[in-house]
Parts: structure tokens; sequence; C-alpha cells
RNA sequence: GGGCCGUUAGCUCAGUAGGUAGAGCACCGGAUUUUUAAUCCGGGGGUCGCAGGUUCGAUUCCUGCACGGCCCA
């Protein structure tokens, strides 16, 4: 990776100090950032500005250069003649030899170099607004040549592991993150709006829980304890409803121990918001007005293209119910099914699964014949119990839960229940899935009941809504993204050699 | 976990039906006072992902591995 290229551009840092150049500086005040400057640009300005050197236009005794702000360019000029001779800070033109600004500039600076620049501003013959140089000040070298400026960075691993590199050179790659930082300040807005509070909650947990997934493990020196990194904020937040918050929620990450695919991300960004004295039923409207706005916030409109097709947002969103679809496609009912059957169905299609529990079966035949075919964003209901141990016991229908799952463009965005409040019941079922992980070994499951959890509920919490929310998916549904790295700042990969 | 594809100069890509490789951009030297993919002339730069195998000879064929991408479970 570093070859002549970075040899020369030593060399040159080496000429420049021996000229009496500080190629280090500390500060440059400027009277203006780029982008403030092109978007109000006008002739006769005295500016003072800084950027990325992106690309260099020799004319012999003059020369264009342009210079990479945030997010606009703009057209520096060096004049012989109009540009003074010791126009470059710290350098010696006498001892140089060579006075033609134009040259200096072009034999030192480099594309890539981060310099400031002081001058008039003017338009030049083509009209294109233009700082024509009084003062050059070199903030600061790069060693390495920038991609081909044509085609930009197009090595998908290069973007990913060598995410500066993209982020330099690719400006649509800095947009998507400027406006993946605007989506999160807009998710809070709406949930501040609607009496919600910010909390945090613990990252470190001695015992883990709130989904089912494979944790990270880490080790505490101080406590002499393994901690594992949250899973999920379901259970943290919970314990504030239980100590008299009454609308709380959280972004952060969520760490699973699990493979990583083009929608699957080992730590992801979550909203998880709970509300006291709520149901799903007010949550599944809460969730509908929160697309709808950050669609409308974001991309200006009630629809968003994604994979070439056009989704509208529109409430109310299309209700299905999960065993009702699911019985629609296998001709069977799937709650009166046994085990065996449904292992059959799964077996039948190709479906492998490592431990074939009925929540597992029915986890997976759902994706496999619904939820991947799902375009418009649909509410799907009322899941079976086995599958979801933290929600409440659904109040019309035997072996159901209160529970929705939102899948947009085949991808699950969201999950929430009526949550479970019984604290005896909820011990009952964590029993279950500790006891289904001693027989299956599946280290999905927990290993052992949260005591901490349940003790909060024993002192009662009061009926509550809970919504959890795949930040990321749903940033990649707004960005047309196929792939979760496009959308995380600074992806991590397996490292080489 | 399985299948397919990719890995050649800093970047984007050609290429060799097996005889140790090319272009454009970038870089170096020269010309050029209104360019914006500037142009023109000249030049340097490669462990052809890694390791084995076949062969007189492998970047090319075969096997394994690594990293990445897409699809499937």
């Amino acid at each position: 990776m570093r070859g002549e290229e970075f040899e020369v551009r030593i060399q040159k840092i080496k000429t420049l100090q021996s000229l009496g150049v500080n190629v280090f500086p500390y500060k440059y005040p400027r009277t203006h950032t780029i982008d403030e400057l092109k978007r109000n640009f006008k002739e006769g300005l005295n500016v003072r500005i800084s950027g990325r050197v992106l690309s260099k236009r020799p004319f012999g005794k003059m020369i264009f250069s342009d210079l990479d702000g945030e997010q606009e360019k703009i057209q520096v000029m060096i004049r012989k003649g109009e540009t003074p001779e010791d126009f470059f800070e710290g350098f010696d033109v006498e001892k140089y030899g060579n006075r033609n600004p134009a040259k200096i500039y072009e034999k030192f600076i480099d594309i890539g170099d981060i310099i400031g620049v002081q001058g008039k501003t003017i338009f030049t013959k083509t009209g294109e607004p233009t700082v024509l140089v009084q003062k050059l000040t070199l903030l600061v070298k790069s060693l390495h040549p920038l991609p081909e400026k044509w085609h930009g960075l197009q090595d998908p691993e290069i973007k990913y592991r060598y995410r500066f590199i993209h982020l330099i050179s690719d400006r649509k790659a800095r947009e998507i993150l400027r406006k993946r930082f605007l989506f999160f300040k807009e998710t809070r807005r709406f949930f501040e709006d609607r009496g919600f509070i910010e909390v945090d909650t613990p990252i470190l947990q001695t015992v883990y829980g709130g989904a089912t997934a494979r944790p990270f493990k880490t080790y505490s020196n101080a406590l002499d304890v393994e901690l594992y990194l949250r899973i999920a904020t379901e259970i943290s937040l919970k314990k504030l409803i239980v100590g008299g918050f009454e609308k709380v929620y959280e972004i952060g990450k969520n760490f699973r121990n699990e493979g990583i695919d083009a929608t699957h991300y080992p730590e992801f960004m979550a909203l998880e918001a709970y509300a006291a004295y709520w149901d799903y039923n007010d949550i599944m409207e809460l969730t509908e007005d929160y697309l709808c706005y950050i669609v409308e916030k974001l991309n200006g409109s009630n629809e968003f293209h994604y994979k070439g097709e056009r989704i509208r947002v529109e409430k109310p969103f299309k209700r299905i119910r999960f065993t009702d679809e699911l019985n629609k496609k296998l001709g069977m009912d799937v709650l009166k099914a046994d085990t065996d059957e449904l292992s059959k169905v799964a077996e039948r299609e190709g479906i492998k699964i490592k431990y074939p529990t009925r929540a597992k079966l029915y986890d997976k035949l759902f994706d496999h014949f619904v939820a991947r075919n799902i375009k418009e964003p649909t509410f799907v209901l009322d899941h079976p119990l086995e599958l979801t141990p933290l929600a409440k016991k659904h109040r019309k229908m035997e072996g159901l839960v209160e529970r929705f799952e939102l899948f947009v463009c085949g991808m699950e965005v969201a999950n929430a229940f009526s949550e479970l409040n019984d604290a005896l019941e909820q011990r009952k079922r964590l029993e279950e899935e500790v006891n289904l992980r001693k027989i299956t070994k599946d280290e999905e499951l927990p290993e052992e009941i949260d005591e901490d959890f349940i003790l909060a509920l024993e002192y009662g919490m009061p009926p509550t809504g809970g919504l959890g929310l795949g930040l990321d998916r749903i940033f990649m549904l707004l960005t047309d993204s196929r792939n979760i790295r496009d959308i995380i700042p600074l992806p991590t990969l397996r490292p080489k050699l």
C-alpha cells in the first residue's frame, strides 16, 4: 500500500521543511467554510478558507485547483503576476530559486493535502466561482494518492475497511452518513414531542435478556465476573417503568454475537420505547406515526424507493395475523399441528433448523412463507405464545400473545408487545426457556432467570406497551441501501492476515 | 454452513488458448496565463491475494487457504 508515491511525498515534506515551511501547523482561522462561501458566493470578497486538494489543473504561469469542503467544493486559482511570489507561508522563495507561484504550487501541493488559502473571490471567464490566492498555508500533507478521480473507489472491501478513504473520495457516501445523523436527531424529536424521555441503561450486564440471541462475553477485572454486552434494552427499560417513569425511550447499540449479512450486523442501532398504561394497539399507532413522520422528514414525501420498488407509507398500514397467514400458506392449523408435523414441512422446504423447537419452527416457517414477501409496510399481529416469552397473553385468543412486528421490504423493522407484567407468569415462561436450553443446548436461549427483573415485576409494573425499532434497517430503506454496512459509519470487517 | 463470482501498478480496469504483463487516472521531468476528466511530449512504478501441485517454464491449469461480494440455509 505504501509505494513510490509515499516516498516522493515524504521527500517533499523534507524539502518544504528545509525551505522553512511548518508542515503541521496548529490552527487556521477562517472567514467561511467552503460550504458557506459556495452558497453565498459573490465577487470581491476577501476570504480565508480551507479544505482538501481534490485536483490540479496546471497551465504554465497559472494553476487551477479544487478544494473539498464538507458538502461543496470550490475552485482556487494561483496566477503569476496576481499571486505574490511569497504567497506560500514560510516558503523561502530566494532559497528555492523558482519564483513562479503556479510552479511552486504544482510541485509541492499534492492531491489529498489540506491547505488554507486567503484571497479574493472572482468569477473566471467561464463563470466558475473562484478564490484568487494571495496567501497559502499548508495545513497537513497527505502521504497517499487519492482514488482515481473519474471512477472513484469501487472495491467494496476497501470502501468498508478504510471508510475514511471512501468518505474523502465519494461525496455521496458522506451525504448518506450526514443523513444518518439527521435521522437519529429526527427520531429523537419524534419521541420527545410525544412526552418520552431519553434514558440510558447499562451495556455491560451480568445477566442478558430481552431477546433470543447469543451474547458477546467480556470480563470485569474490578468485579471479577464475566459480563455480557446487552442484546436488548427491554429489561432495563421495564425496570425504569416499575420505578415510576411513564414514558421512556433509549437509542443505542445492541450487541448480538451472530452471523453478519446484508441485514444483520453484530452491533446495531436500536430504539426501544415503553409507555405505561398503553397496550400494543397504542404502540401500533405510535409506530405508524413514526414511520410516516421519518419518511416525510428525511425524504420529503410519503414514499421511498427500495431496490427498484416504490413503497408508499400511509396510515393505516396493512394488518395481518401471524397464525392466519401461516395457516393459509400451509393449509393447516399451526397451533394444533404437532411439532413433528411442522418439522416435516420445514424439512420439505429445505429449511434447516438446528434446534427444531415449536418457537423456532413458527419463526422460520413464517419467515420462509410470509415475511420475506411483504413489501408494503405491514403489521403482523398476535404471535404464538411460545415465540414470545415477554408479552401478555392475548385478551381474546387462546395460545397467542399481544404482539406485532412491522415488516417492510421483507425486513423486520419493529417488534412490540403488550408487556407481560404478571411476575409469576413471567417466571414460569423464563423457566421454560432455561429448561429448553438445557435440553437443546441452544445458546440463544437464556442460561438463567433474571431474578432482578422478576423482583421488579413483583413490585408491580403498570400495564405497559413496549416497542423496539431496528433503526439501521429503517435507515437502509430511506437511502435505498442494499447492505447494512453501507449505512454504518465505520463497519468492522474480519482483519486481514 | 453450502453454491457462484472476484482478488493484476496507489486507484479504475484490460490481458496472457502456459513463455515472468498493459492502458487511463495518479506520480516524476518538460511545454503551456482561464482550466474544471485541461492538453501535448518524455519517464518511473508490479511478490499478477497466499501456499502447494502439474510443467523445461505458472499471473494463466489443478488443489487448498485468506479476504471480500452476491445468492441459498
